[in-house]
RNA sequence: GGGCCCAUAGCUCAGCUGGUAGAGCAGCGGCCUUUUAAGCCGUUAGUCGCAGGUUCAAAUCCUGCUGGGCUCACCA
């Protein structure tokens, strides 16, 4: 509490109507009422009150004079102000609390003298505590009459206007204490985020999952594809990254026996910002062993469904506009199948990385990117060759692999001949390998939009999965699924590869892909084969982005209106 | 980073093909002891985002800048 006086708020812009209320407040402190008064201590929230006045009797024809509802119980409620009509004599207010609001009459002829005097300085935004008893007022709603009011605090900065809410986009993210206050359907939503979340834990542990914590600042980047933000302990000298998930340490755990964990908390990425994307943003993860990727399908089910009937009233719910069933069971859908079957390409595609680079380019992916999804499969050697015998040639195998991908970018008629060229070092299964990962970038760009109902797109490519389980009958595929609701990536889920060898042999063509120029790849984590190598049970694990499923129930169109405090950028910059 | 749009009173906005600033709300003063975005009377309030240009004359037309929004790209 700083003693400055209405001179020092000059700067501002609202400087005249906070002058105003500083002068109030003078003249508060000026007639012996402290405008900050402590310790009072209501005896009901606005709503308990409401609740026990329930079952009484209302008057139909309420008596001028009034008196109480329901015996000789006072109540004491304390709130902020939210509505002020004065008559001079007499005023109607609204306070509201936690639970709810609650009218108060406040006349002349029923409060102290003094207490009057220094409620008629009171303003919308300011506390009060008012106590008294119920009665209802010709219009049919219940009021408490007070007989004694108490300056709580007053509000020395206006409450931005009530009836439409801060329209100022920025403001309403910059200032959340003020549209929390003035905007019920924000305030709905981070109450509902809150009871989602705690519904999400109860399910989990109902089934018997532990709930843990594991570090934000990592060592290696593992666990997803993202950029990472950077930061460093001064003590040890270590730089270190903001997390991008906590998938390797969580599966740590299922090795070391706690063999089913969740984690709700943070990650970082380093990446744009969007509608559906803040820099840091909130993950429920978790692991259960002997559960195949399909057993997280009904769990997924399940969940949501469940969260749907709590919170929205039933499983078909409404996002911008378009109703969405959430009732089990869900589409499923191969990414094969979505690539053939809705985006109409051939299923060539999945065999030839040649005809996938060609139509992935087609489709819109960016060209150097398909490229890249090629070269990245060969090693050193056999990129300064194929660059050499398409005429890119570089000094280092770096060199090379960028002039490949610059020639393919610049050159669109020799496009086919130099994917052919690249596919020609590939044997079988890593032709099939590329052509997979391209596929999943066909889908990206094709087919992702339309998945508005509830679809688990199952069994992805090897290529963009170095963490999940090869499928069995076909080992270029995982035993993997996303789920897409209202076009949006919901869940990502897997069965997990326990497989030592294979695992560093996965990290091992990250590492290739990052020498080819792909910004987005994981370290070689050692530590984590160590553990795999101490066996870990089979087990499928699964990521929910908890803003996107709080946008989904609560009908929000930006992650921004569901995330209290969001990433803004400096005010004035 | 590309495209489209916006910037006028504290807030929400009007201001036509150029003629020199307006409303509602809020604030302040007054009246009012049953209001529901209370009402009635009065009243304060603006370097029209910034800098140039065209013109007798610019909130209005042109250029640049700044800030913001939407969207595309990036985000497996």
């Amino acid at each position: 509490m700083d003693g400055a006086g209405a001179a020092g708020a000059g700067a501002d812009d609202e400087s005249r109507v906070i002058a105003d209320r500083r002068k109030k407040l003078e003249e508060l402190r000026q007639l012996g009422v402290n405008p900050f008064a402590n310790g009072f201590a209501p005896t009901h929230t606005t709503v308990e009150v409401i609740a026990l006045h329930d079952s009484v009797e209302k008057p139909a024809d309420p008596p001028r004079e009034p008196a109480p509802l329901r015996g000789d119980e006072r109540y004491a409620i304390a709130g902020r102000i939210v509505a002020h009509r004065s008559f001079g004599k007499a005023a109607f207010i609204k306070l509201r609390d936690r639970a709810g609001e609650l009218q108060v009459y406040v006349r002349k002829d029923k409060v102290p003298e003094a207490a009057f005097e220094a409620f008629k300085r009171a303003d919308v935004g300011d506390f009060l505590g008012a106590r008294g008893f119920c009665f209802v007022t010709k219009t049919g709603e219940l009021t408490l009459l007070s007989e004694e009011v108490v300056f709580l605090t007053k509000a020395v900065r206006p409450l931005p206007p009530s009836w439409h809410g801060i329209k100022d986009v920025e403001r309403r993210y910059r200032e959340r204490y003020a549209d929390l206050v003035v905007d019920a359907e924000s305030a709905r939503t981070f109450r509902l985020r809150s009871r989602m979340v705690s519904m999400i834990r109860r399910f989990l542990d109902a089934r018997d999952f532990l709930e843990v914590e594991t570090p934000m600042m990592h060592l290696t980047l593992g666990g997803a594809a993202a950029r990472p933000f950077r930061t460093h302990h001064n003590a040890l000298d270590l730089d270190l990254y903001m997390r991008i998930a906590p998938e390797l340490h969580l599966k740590r755990l299922v090795v070391g026996g706690f063999d089913r964990v969740y984690e709700i908390n943070r990650n970082f990425r380093n990446e744009g910002l969007s509608r559906s994307h803040n820099p840091e943003f909130t993950m429920l993860e978790f692991y259960q062993a002997y559960a195949t990727f399909s057993d997280l399908m009904t769990l997924t089910e399940e969940l949501f469904a469940h969260l749907a009937r709590e919170l929205c009233g039933g499983t078909r719910i409404m996002y911008q506009g378009t109703e969405i069933d959430l009732g089990p069971p869900w589409r499923r859908l191969s990414v094969k199948r979505a690539v053939t079957e809705i985006a109409g390409e051939s299923d060539v595609v999945f065999e030839d990385p040649v005809a996938a680079a060609l139509a992935a380019v087609r489709v819109g992916v960016r060209p150097d990117e398909a490229c890249r999804m090629l070269v990245e499969a060969l090693d050193e050697q056999e990129t300064m060759r194929a660059a050499a015998e398409v005429g890119a040639s570089g000094a280092n195998p770096h060199a090379a692999s960028r002039a490949l991908i610059e020639r393919f970018v610049a050159s669109p008629e020799s496009r086919e001949q130099i994917a052919t060229k690249i596919a020609s070092f590939m044997g079988e299964d890593e032709r099939r390998e590329r052509a997979g990962g391209l596929g999943m970038a066909i889908f990206e760009q094709t087919a992702e939009k339309d998945l508005v109902q509830p679809t688990f797109l199952t069994d992805f490519p090897l290529a963009v999965s170095p963490l999940a389980r090869r499928k069995d009958d076909d080992p270029v595929f995982c035993d993997r699924f996303e789920l897409y609701i209202g076009g949006r990536e919901m869940a990502n889920a897997f069965s997990e590869l326990n497989d030592p060898d294979d695992q560093r042999a996965r990290f091992l063509a990250q590492l290739r892909a990052k020498a080819h120029g792909a910004e987005e790849t994981m370290d070689y984590d050692e530590d984590y084969c160590r553990a795999l190598e101490l066996g870990m049970p089979p087990a499928a694990g699964e990521g929910i982005g908890i803003d996107r499923l709080a946008m989904l129930l609560a009908d929000r169109a930006s992650i921004r209106d569901v995330i209290l405090f969001p990433l803004m950028r400096p005010e004035g910059k």
